[in-house]
RNA sequence: GCGGGGGUUGCCGAGAUUGGUCAAAGGCGCAGGGCUUAGGACCCUGUCUUGUAGAAGUUCGUGGGUUCAAAUCCCAUCCCCCGCACCA
């Protein structure tokens, strides 16, 4: 079958517009029942890539199947502006740098507009204008009436998040507290991870500042590993550094000089009244706190007065830094003489053995240092990955030991907060904080970390508000069910969030404009703004006030007071207020699965705290992470397509069946490369098929193969329906179009002549399923075929009737015939046969194996059969016969064998390419003995 | 370490909640044949090993166990992936 290819791009456009003028996915509420499903919008600082159009086609999917169930379904999409991203991305073309203009320009943006991209406000009029085109060439059903974009360029948008907040804040749901930030001192700001030349995803880390008595003041030693104080045995600092004496809350501290300066911005006093360099300790002893000893200090290579204090704790049992540092000093007798301390002292210093851990002995840091054969403190590299090793091991699976006073048997986990807090609180220690990792600020400043004080929270550590959230998910679906646990997990976990910036585009919290609302804290129940987002432009943005979404959203107040309000009609405010109440709650959310933690879980936190148990979600649903031919998308693999590339290379409907069928499940799907090329010629080849065969074929009454094939259908349309309820794409994919097409090829073998009536109704079975996922080249079949309307609002195509199973049986009967035929016609090499002899089992062997299965076990049905005056007659080949089939507990299906065979012989034939004789008594070889119920004996000449 | 999910025949991926019909669907790839001017299209056949009668033998991370029977249940063990936060 030659099969001229389909010109996809001129099926897609053709029928877009047709959607588009007639306003066919456009939702409005009516008196069918609805079905109101969502997706999270997109942040709006490029175009889409495939990945995200796997998780918005999982959507897509869904809304035309309910549309074609009968459900009124309304789809929408909107775009997020929020956050600094777009701010800094737009600075930095207005700075010209050309690593962010070639980033615009590797998209596809056109070089004359990229100077327009200097302005943050271009990037939100650009995308979302871009999206929308985008992802209407992809023929998405979504109602674009409804579209929106975040931030305070939105002033509706604006009036609602400020509703929220507002509302959050009278139900006790936002805190205010202190909150460490990376931030850079140059600019006095705050600096987001966008924001950063360096350290993308650095945060700031509590180190605990331990206080060493010395002198009238304090030696202060910054560690990340509080619970290993036990096992101090010196300290370290930098003999050519000088130190400063600093002022700090009443205390008298040396710590390192950009140490002093952090510190003023953690919230501490500080006055720098001295210094001392670091040979002018270097041989004096301070006091440890938790041992309470006297510990030599010590000179080091490693100590950075930009970290910490730069003053450092040693425990060489569990701190390779410490061991290898202690192990130079002891080797080097020069370095000993230089700062006059006595070798036999040095020597005599020994790592204390505090915890066990698995997989190492009772000193960790010098058994790695071994092992990787760290022979220096200048050896940074090994180092850093030895510190993590041991650090990951002990602080996961150590327990303190014996000598670690109260806290022995205490795992390191629990020691680690216990010990620090036992110090803190007996004014032996403090706290600090520093980012986790370098972090350089666009101005090329080395960011540190500052304490921000009112900042606000919203409290999802609370409680209550989880209890009430744990009720809400309770009460939902989820899609696949099994990451109930993950949520379950999250809400628990989930602490109070810092929902305010500094910086970037957003709304201002109302109650303290210096604030902007965090963009993950914008998002959580906008989907209700959906439900009138179409109309609400309508309305003066300086009229929205909280009396209005009160009402509409809430119920609370007067339709005729919102009215005057905001000059318009009572009944244009019932209206909304109708419409919420129509479309609410959502149905269905669904995104990637990377959002359980953080989005989704905040959108149900965020409902229970805003909306009555009747407008909570009803169900949300998680995808994996798009791989393209088995390998994670990335930039630098230059696999990352956006929808645009695959769809000009391959077609839309190739593309969205593509992805549909690329997995399901939590698991990552694999978009298959070879796979998408084979699939434009399936599809040109059904369109030829179902237009060509359409209203062709016998009438009169249907023969067997024909109730087979409308069998096959019967049960594969009810496993569509249960895949497609379940957002199981693949398997819909596999069974409704692979599985329905090999029966299709099956029946076509079958019977030269097919029913007409019968494959009328299978392309349009055929056809329906595929519009889910290629709805262009679907619609143009159905043209073609001269339905009215359009299929993507036909109704669909439910199973008319019980599949009947025994025809399935019957067909696989025949086949395994088939096939025994001819692998016995291969196994022993005949080269033509002449004549093929089938014998089907005899009756009584029916009755015994009916007898055997009721009975259970062989001895009471051979007592059973024995009764039987004619089975009697067959005596030991009823005991033989039960036995196997007591083996095998193969029960056979209650078919009538030889009638099939007859029905079939001349299929038969030409199949084996041999004459066929059925039960003859010709039967030299005497075969027949070995038939068996669902079993033919066969003979071959 | 904790929480979650996995390890299936060349690759991808079903099957496991209800043990047998599982040498294990389907897709892709590969091989042979048909159709054909040709075919990367379409259709058929094969694709763990052996095999002159429809069979047998070894397989479902590894090692045990339960059972007449295990990819499926139990125990142990190894390995992989994701998250562990303020990041859109």
């Amino acid at each position: 079958m030659s099969v001229e290819p389909l010109d996809f791009e001129r099926i897609e456009k053709k029928w877009q517009e047709k959607w588009e003028k007639e306003h066919v996915f456009d939702a409005t509420p009516d008196e069918r029942e609805k079905f109101f499903l969502n997706i999270p919008y997109p942040y709006m600082n490029g175009f889409l890539h495939i990945g995200r159009l796997f998780t918005y086609l999982r959507g897509e999917v869904l809304a035309r199947y309910k549309r074609m169930k009968g459900y009124n379904v309304l789809f929408p999409f909107a775009f997020h502006c929020t956050g600094s991203p777009i701010v800094n991305a737009a600075r930095r073309i207005a700075n010209g740098e050309q690593k962010q203009i070639a980033i615009l320009r590797n998209m596809g943006v056109e070089d004359e507009l990229i100077p327009r991209f200097a302005d943050p406000e271009f990037w939100t009029q650009y995308f979302p204008e871009k999206t929308t085109e985008h992802l209407k060439s992809m023929g998405m059903s979504i109602d674009w009436r409804r579209s929106f974009i975040t931030t305070s360029l939105n002033p509706h948008y604006d009036a609602f998040i400020k509703w929220q907040f507002r509302k959050l804040k009278e139900g006790n749901f936002v805190i205010k507290g202190a909150h460490p930030v990376i931030w850079c001192k140059e600019c006095q700001n705050a600096v987001s991870d966008h924001s950063r030349l360096e350290g993308e995803g650095e945060t700031p880390q509590e180190f605990t500042l331990l206080k060493f008595a010395f002198g009238d003041g304090y030696i202060i030693a910054a560690t990340l590993r509080p619970e290993t104080v036990y096992g101090q045995t010196n300290i370290w600092v930098d003999p050519d550094y000088e130190y400063v004496r600093a002022r700090v809350g009443g205390e008298e501290w040396i710590i390192s000089r950009e140490c002093a300066e952090k510190l003023s911005d953690q919230e501490k006093d500080v006055e720098v009244i001295g210094s001392v360099k670091g040979r002018e300790l270097i041989g004096h002893t301070a006091r440890a706190p938790a041992i309470e000893k006297n510990i030599i200090i010590l000179p080091s290579a490693f100590c950075d007065p930009c970290k910490g204090t730069g003053i450092v704790t040693s425990v060489p049992s569990d701190a390779p830094d410490d061991w290898i540092g202690l192990h130079d000093l002891q080797n080097d007798p020069e370095e000993l003489e230089k700062y006059g301390l006595s070798h036999e002292d040095i020597a005599s210093i020994e790592p204390i053995a505090i915890i066990r851990s698995k997989g190492w002995g009772p000193l960790p840091a010098k058994e790695i240092c071994e092992k990787m054969g760290i022979e220096s403190q200048l050896d940074r590299e090994k180092l850093t990955k030895a510190k993590k090793e041991i650090y990951k091991s002990g602080f996961y699976t150590g327990v303190m030991n014996d000598n670690c006073g109260e806290y022995a048997g205490m795992s390191v986990e629990d020691a680690k907060e216990a010990i620090k807090q036992m110090l803190i609180d007996q004014g032996r220690a403090d706290k600090m904080y520093e980012p986790s990792g370098e972090v350089v600020c666009r101005c090329l400043s080395p960011c540190t970390v500052k304490i921000v004080r009112d900042q606000y929270f919203l409290a999802y550590g609370d409680p209550e508000w989880k209890e009430k959230t744990h009720q809400a998910l309770d009460r939902m679906e989820l899609y696949p069910p099994l990451i109930r646990k993950q949520f379950e997990y999250v809400i628990d976990w989930l602490n109070n969030w810092a929902c305010t910036r500094k910086v970037g585009l957003g709304t201002t919290l109302p109650w303290d404009e210096e604030w902007m609302i965090e963009s993950l804290s914008d998002s959580t129940i906008y989907m209700a703004y959906y439900t009138i987002a179409h109309k609400i432009d309508e309305i003066d943005p300086a009229d929205v006030d909280d009396a209005f979404f009160d009402y509409v959203f809430l119920g609370i107040g007067s339709a005729k007071d919102v009215a005057s309000r905001i000059k318009k009609d009572a009944s244009f405010v019932e209206g909304l207020r109708d419409e919420f109440n129509y479309w609410y709650p959502f149905d269905l959310r669904t995104s990637g699965k990377d959002l359980i933690q953080n989005h989704l879980t905040f959108c149900l936190f965020n409902h229970t705290a805003i909306f009555p148990p009747h407008h909570w979600p009803r169900a949300m649903g998680v995808n994996g992470w798009l791989m393209i031919d088995k390998e994670k998308m990335s930039s630098s693999k230059g696999n990352v397509y956006t929808s645009c590339d695959v769809c000009e290379r391959y077609g839309t409907d190739v593309v969205r069946i593509g992805l549909m069928y690329s997995g399901e499940g939590v698991d990552d799907p694999n978009w298959e490369t070879s796979f998408v090329e084979t699939m434009g010629e399936k599809l040109s080849s059904w369109y030829h098929f179902a237009t060509t065969m359409y209203g062709t074929g016998r009438r009169g009454e249907m023969q067997f193969i024909d109730l087979w094939f409308e069998t096959v259908m019967l049960s594969i349309m009810k496993d569509v329906e249960e895949a497609l309820e379940g957002m199981m794409y693949r398997s819909a994919i596999q069974r409704g179009y692979f599985d329905l097409h090999r029966a299709l090829k099956w029946y076509q073998r079958r019977t030269a002549d097919h029913h007409c009536e019968l494959m009328d109704r299978f392309i349009e079975v055929q056809t329906q399923i595929l519009s889910l996922f290629c709805p262009h080249v679907a619609e143009e079949i159905w043209e073609a075929i001269g339905m009215d309307g359009f299929i993507s609002v036909s109704e669909w195509t439910s199973p008319w009737k019980a599949p009947d199973e025994t025809m399935i049986y019957a067909e696989e009967f025949l086949k395994s015939v088939i096939d025994d035929i001819k692998e016995i016609i291969r196994v022993a090499k005949i080269e033509q046969p002449s004549n093929v002899y089938i014998y089907t089992s005899p009756q009584w062997k029916w009755e015994a194996a009916r007898v055997a299965q009721e009975e259970g076990d062989m001895k009471s049905a051979m007592a059973r059969l024995m009764q039987d005056e004619d089975m009697r007659k067959h005596g030991k080949k009823v005991s033989k016969f039960l036995a196997s089939v007591m083996k095998h507990k193969s029960a056979a299906h209650d078919i009538d064998e030889c009638g099939i065979l007859n029905e079939a012989k001349q299929f038969i034939e030409t199949e084996v390419g041999a004459p066929v004789t059925i039960d003859s008594d010709y039967d030299p070889e005497s075969k027949r003995e070995h038939a068996q119920p669902g079993r033919v004996a066969i003979y071959i000449e």
